[in-house]
Formats: C-alpha cells, sequence, structure tokens
DNA sequence: CTAATATATGAGCGATTGCTCATATATTCA
DNA sequence: TGAATATATGAGCAATCGCTCATATATTAG
C-alpha cells in the first residue's frame, strides 16, 4: 500500500499558518505526518469506490448479482425497484467496471465484474455484524 | 405470485409487482434468489457504513488518524481543510463511533474508534491498486 | 414493414451533502 | 473578571444524488 504521495513539488497552498497559532505537533512531526498521508489519486479512487457502496439500492444489486447473473427486469423484482432506476444505477455499475452485462436477445444480464468488490462488501458485513 | 416482502417500502407509486410480462426466471428461482438476499436491515448498515467511506475528506481524516491522534487543528493542517469543516465531519464521524475524542485543556485531540474500519480502508486500498 | 417487449437514457424534481460564515461554548491566562 | 484561543454548531447555499416520467433504442414476432 505504498502510495507515493505525488505533494511534493506542488507544496500544499499551506494556510497551515491560519489555522491556531501554531501546529501542535512541532513542524518536524507535522512534516512527517504530512509524509505518510494517502496521495491524493488515491484518496479520491477509494473515496469513488466506496461511495458506490454507500448506497443501499447498490448493495442489493450488488448482493443480488452476487448468487449468479441476473437480467433487468428481474433485478428490478428482487430489490423491488422500477427497472428504470435499476437501469440508471446500472449504467452507473457499468461505468465503473463492477458488473458486466451481456445480451441474449431482448433481455440484458448483467453479472458482477470485479469479485473484490463482493469481498469487500463481505468484510463490511461482517463488520457490521461485529458491531456492539 | 403473493409477492410477501420483506422490505417495508413507502413509495408512493409502487411498480413494484409487475416488471417485464413475467420473471426470466421461474417463480421459483426468483424465490430462492430473495430469500439469499441480505436483509434491509444488513443492507441499511453497510451502505451507511460504505458512505461514510466515500467521501475524500473523511478518507483523508481517517487516514491522517491512522497514524495516531490529533487535535482538531492540526488534522485541519493536514488535510488542508478549514477546521470547521474539519470539526463538523468529526461530529459525523463522532455519531457513529468512529473516532473518539479526548480534551487537553484547550486542545480536543481525535483518535481512531474502530480499528475495523481503517482494516477496510486499507482493503479497499489494495482493491483500487490492483485495478488496471 | 408494424407491433410488442426489454432496456437505456435525458430532463428534471425533491432530498441530501459538504462547505462557509457567523456565532456559541469551553478552557486558559493575565 | 475579561481577553484570547480552540473547538462546536446552526443556518444557508451550491452541488450532487436517486428517483420518476417520458422517450429513444434494440430485438423479436407476425
Amino acid at each position: 500500500m505504498s502510495d507515493t504521495l505525488t505533494l511534493k513539488n506542488a507544496r500544499p497552498p499551506a494556510p497551515a499558518d491560519e489555522h491556531c497559532e501554531a501546529t501542535h505537533l512541532d513542524e518536524k512531526g507535522t512534516a512527517d505526518r504530512r509524509r505518510r498521508l494517502m496521495g491524493p489519486r488515491a484518496v479520491e479512487s477509494l473515496a469513488e469506490t466506496f461511495r458506490v457502496l454507500g448506497d443501499p439500492t447498490r448493495v442489493r444489486i450488488l448482493d443480488a448479482l452476487s448468487g449468479g447473473e441476473l437480467c433487468v427486469c428481474d433485478i428490478a423484482a428482487l430489490v423491488n425497484l422500477s427497472e428504470s432506476a435499476v437501469s440508471h444505477q446500472l449504467r452507473l455499475l457499468r461505468g465503473m467496471r463492477l458488473v458486466r452485462p451481456r445480451r441474449a436477445g431482448r433481455l440484458v444480464f448483467y453479472a458482477l465484474d470485479d469479485s473484490h468488490i463482493i469481498e469487500l462488501l463481505h468484510q463490511g458485513l461482517t463488520h457490521v455484524e461485529e458491531q456492539s
């Protein structure tokens, strides 16, 4: 997970002096901590990934697909939503390469295209279940 | 075709019953698949958990805190955001028991209160890095 | 061809989000 | 006590989200 921070040349605008009187880490401490932060690119794509999983409808769709491919209308029936709403969400998931379509006549079957995502979902689930 | 929904969903129009002419799984298949779906409670809390991680600012804050506790103004300096914005986000994270405050004079130091969340973050990160 | 069916998509709406700004609260120190 | 500092919070605004509705496209049947 060594994510190289690309912030070296483009030093952050450094309004750091306008926060509290001085940071309460010494300057070296702050620099050290800053050096260990994830890079902006990693932060963005990580947040984007989680944002996709952060909606109940998409969780339901992915969960439904985890049992095998389904056509749009069956997904809609399973998650109890309009086919249009499902289609919009599938477009998003398709755009992020999380699901993959397969045409079969008039029907389009969707399947998971990224098993890691389902692992993440399941790990999140065990976390949720472990909560006191 | 009594559609026994475990979902209590109060939506103004109820397009729930008929989608395409018939589902393209047979009725038994649909029922089986439905039976394997996550329950509404799990879906909601799972999505909520991921939603918290689905914002770059919160990812940065949690990442910063993964190196040890920090006071609000140092967090603000590290993530390069106003202290007010940081405080608002900390309130959210505090409400979800993801971070914990410790007062020290005028300063309030925040620390991670849920190591599982950081595990999730790191697992998400390895997923993101594995992407083609 | 036309009609019917399954899916995709654009517009637009109400709700939510993440920020800023102003202000309130808490703590220390003179 | 009163000024100064660190954090918290309420209001409000622009942007985004997830849906519905209308419509477009693709495929099959007659």
